[in-house]
DNA sequence: TCGAGAATTGTTTTT
DNA sequence: CAATTCTCGA
């Protein structure tokens, strides 16, 4: 016990030791919350003899849960792998596969991701006859989705719908559920709420599941929703053994209906629960974590803590500006390569806000010969060719799965097109059968009812054969032989070689992949459960899942994606406004949007261990236009004491990029897209070669309440002037756009 | 039915 | 600018 204790200090202690009833951990950034975690489960199972099997970690990615596994392992002499630990989906994923009756599912239920949502919510808008212009598919599975991380049903939203247009959403929500349910698919949403459903309607299973956990721990706390929290609260109602660790500061999904609230309810929810605070950072110099305390401490609605370390300063945080965003990703890459004698590709990390800032970075690695490890834009799993053969399975299995169906029907071409398909579909929604079997009937004498020629049934019936054949050699064949049999037998191989293309070759490799994993499944042939157990596994897995710390290669991934990693030394790239924070977050006129994009901040800094490098380019091209943007606040958040600056006036930089030669022009702070005309926000300011600093006004000739009248917007009124250190920040109600946030200096707003 | 080229449209972050 | 959707001719 001294040994597994040895290494903690006393507050990590303490949140090992105590091991009955509620305890909220308060981790900041780097304090060694996975320690705990880890050296927790192994304490309960070495020290109060738990059965490894009754306890419950759950964790944010499945890249975390790997790793918690195999430290967990460690630990522990006797046999931690019996540790059940596994993200949300995941777990529930378990759970419902187990009584999915209850809930009329069938055990082999699919999970639909991202893309299947989208083609099924588009189906849903046909259905109900919608205007796309004005319900796109993208806004009602927004909708869809917050309702569900709020545990609203579509009845709810409908008796709460105030106007037309949100009985239509609440109606498209029925619909959506609906067909979800006839093609026996959830989505991820769906997983946590089915899972309470579940655990509401059967208490019997409930008390199943509580009593198999009678120790429950949960990572990344701060970004569980309401259905999480629900879920996590009914599982833990029995014997209240339920540790939770997370850091308000590093809460950054919110849109994805996170709620820190859950942090603050937990007392609540667990009267008695006992709180430890986690305040040292082990993970980065004394600069680094200086620089992170400069730029939360602007936040106002979170707990205090303060986080400290006692390693050295070490180097001071850099801010460098470049001209461009081509001259900031080949300066960024360039550097890390100067820099190799120092420091091996694999301790480096690039991030930035957005995926579509990747784009630029790729390219200098490749041209610089940098290898590199590119996560997120489009996870492996969702390729089209692996998302075809995987639907290829679905069938095989069973059929129930129209969407499937319906993308492999003539994947490899068959001849069989669109207008075939919509009238299968139509007589299937005539006749409530489902797609497939809509087919057999038509093949077999009913074809005529369905407007279709003798040519065109042929054809279908080709198709079925195939289905028909690999289901009766599906029972002889193992997993890894069904995917193989998947990809040569119905011909999607043959067409993929006739191609001889570099880009069908890349396709064929990457089945190959999907093979391989395949080939890692023990299981007999013809295991049923073997083949969901890999479709769900296929689902649910995400792109940093893929991330192997032990390649030597610089990562590139978002803020987001970074969140509870680690990296020698970290570039943040794209410290602009309007990029970091987002255009959305500063127009939106709500505080809380940029106080989230403070903490994606803080959670970029915080990764970073020995070196943070943070980088800027004053234009960029977006939406091929140049956007022309200041430096990010939160540099200027940095003290300068802990921060060096490198404006490019002082650079050579490359490519001709020097400053000064865009003469002094006028600038804009960001623009956007409103209708068919660009508008631009802001005014001149500094010639380029010096700081950015806008001239602060003294006095306002407005004041909140006040119509004013803005160049391209037009009128509106004042809802908010906030004396920031730079300039005012006034918050202008438009009567044309809505709530804009401006800089005084820059929007030249006249009273009127 | 299907491909090529035109037109349109979109921009945050993800299990 | 890039990715997706639309339109039209064969």
């Amino acid at each position: 016990m001294a040994q597994l204790l040895e290494k903690l200090n006393d507050m990590q202690q303490q949140a090992v030791c105590h091991t009955e009833g509620p305890l909220l951990i308060l981790a900041g950034a780097g304090s060694g919350k996975t320690r705990v975690l880890t050296h927790r489960a192994a304490y309960l199972i070495s020290e109060m003899g738990v059965a490894p099997w009754n306890i419950l970690a759950i964790t944010f990615t499945n890249k975390a849960a790997s790793e918690m596994r195999e430290r967990i392992d460690r630990l522990c002499e006797e046999d931690g792998s019996k540790v059940w630990v596994a993200t949300f989906h995941a777990t529930c994923g378990r759970i419902l596969r187990q009584h999915a009756e209850l809930l009329g599912y069938t055990a082999n239920f699919t999970i639909y991701d991202t893309d299947d949502q989208k083609t099924l919510m588009r189906r849903v808008i046909k259905t109900l006859d919608l205007d796309k212009s004005m319900y796109s598919e993208k806004m009602l599975l927004g909708k869809v989705s917050a309702a569900k991380n709020a545990m609203e049903t579509p009845d709810d939203m409908y008796s709460m719908a105030g106007n037309f247009r949100d009985r239509k959403i609440a109606e498209a929500y029925e619909e959506y559920q609906r067909q979800l349910r006839a093609n026996n698919a959830m989505d991820f949403d769906d997983m946590l709420v089915k899972t309470v459903e579940l655990f509401k309607g059967f208490p019997e299973v409930l008390a199943s599941w509580q009593d198999r956990f009678g120790y429950i721990m949960v990572d990344e706390y701060q970004d569980t929703n309401p259905v999480q929290f629900e879920f996590i609260k009914l599982l833990a109602a029995r014997y209240k053994n339920i540790c939770v660790v997370g850091d308000d500061d590093q809460s950054i999904y919110k849109f994805r209906g996170a709620d820190i609230r859950n942090i603050l309810d937990f007392e609540k929810a667990f009267p008695g629960a006992k709180v430890i605070k986690l305040e040292q950072n082990y993970r980065s110099t004394s600069n680094i974590l200086n620089a992170a305390n400069g730029v939360i401490k602007h936040n106002q609605g979170r707990k205090d803590k303060t986080l400290w370390t006692a390693s050295s300063e070490g180097d001071k945080v850099e801010y460098r500006e470049y001209a461009t965003g081509y001259n900031e990703a080949e300066g960024i890459i360039l550097d890390i390569k100067s820099n190799l004698k120092n420091f091996a590709y694999g301790d480096c990390a690039v991030l930035y806000r957005t995926n579509a800032q990747s784009r630029l970075l790729e390219e200098k690695c490749v041209m610089y010969g940098i290898p590199y490890k590119l996560v997120g834009g489009v996870n492996f799993y969702q390729r089209r060719e692996i998302k075809d053969i995987i639907a290829y399975l679905k069938t095989i299995a069973g059929a129930v799965d129209d969407l499937a169906v319906q993308r492999i029907i003539n994947v490899p071409k068959r001849g069989i097109g669109q207008t075939t398909v919509t009238k299968i579909a139509d007589f299937a929604t005539a006749h409530d059968i489902n797609f497939y079997e809509a087919i057999t009937r038509a093949i077999s004498g009913e074809g005529a009812a369905l407007g279709l020629n003798s040519g065109t049934l042929k054809k279908l019936e080709s198709f079925t054969e195939i289905i028909s054949n690999l289901r009766k050699r599906r029972a002889a064949l193992s997993l890894k032989e069904l995917v193989e049999a998947a990809f040569t037998d119905t011909g999607y191989e043959a067409e993929l070689k006739a191609e001889k293309s570099v880009e069908a070759e890349s396709r064929i490799e990457n089945i190959q992949e999907l093979i391989n994993k395949a080939a890692e499944f023990p299981d007999e042939p013809g295991d049923e459960e073997a083949l969901s157990q890999f479709l769900e596994e296929v689902a649910l897995i995400s792109d940093v899942d893929t991330l192997d710390d032990d390649e030597n290669r610089v990562v590139l991934m978002t803020l987001h994606g970074a969140k509870g990693l680690e990296f020698s030394h970290v570039y943040i790239a794209g410290m602009e406004e309007g990029v970091f924070p987002s255009m959305i977050a500063m127009s939106s006129g709500d505080d809380d949007d940029i106080e989230e994009e403070r903490r994606l901040c803080y959670v970029g800094i915080t990764r970073a261990r020995e070196k943070l490098t943070l980088s800027g380019a004053s234009s960029r091209m977006v939406n091929g236009e140049t956007r022309y943007s200041r430096c990010s606040s939160f540099v200027d958040d940095i003290r300068r004491e802990y921060l060096v600056e490198t404006r490019k006036s002082e650079r050579g930089g490359g490519s001709g990029s020097y400053g000064g030669s865009y003469g002094s022009g006028p600038r804009v702070t960001g623009s956007f897209k409103k209708g068919d005309e660009t508008v631009s926000v802001g005014g001149a300011v500094a010639a380029l070669g010096k700081t950015f600093n806008t001239q602060r006004l003294s006095a306002l000739e407005y004041e909140v309440g006040d119509r004013v009248k803005h160049i391209k917007f037009g009128e509106g009124r004042v809802t908010a002037i906030v004396d920031g250190k730079r300039d005012y920040e006034v918050t202008v109600d438009f009567d044309s756009v809505g709530p804009k946030k401006l800089f005084a200096s820059f929007a030249k707003l006249t009273k009127v």
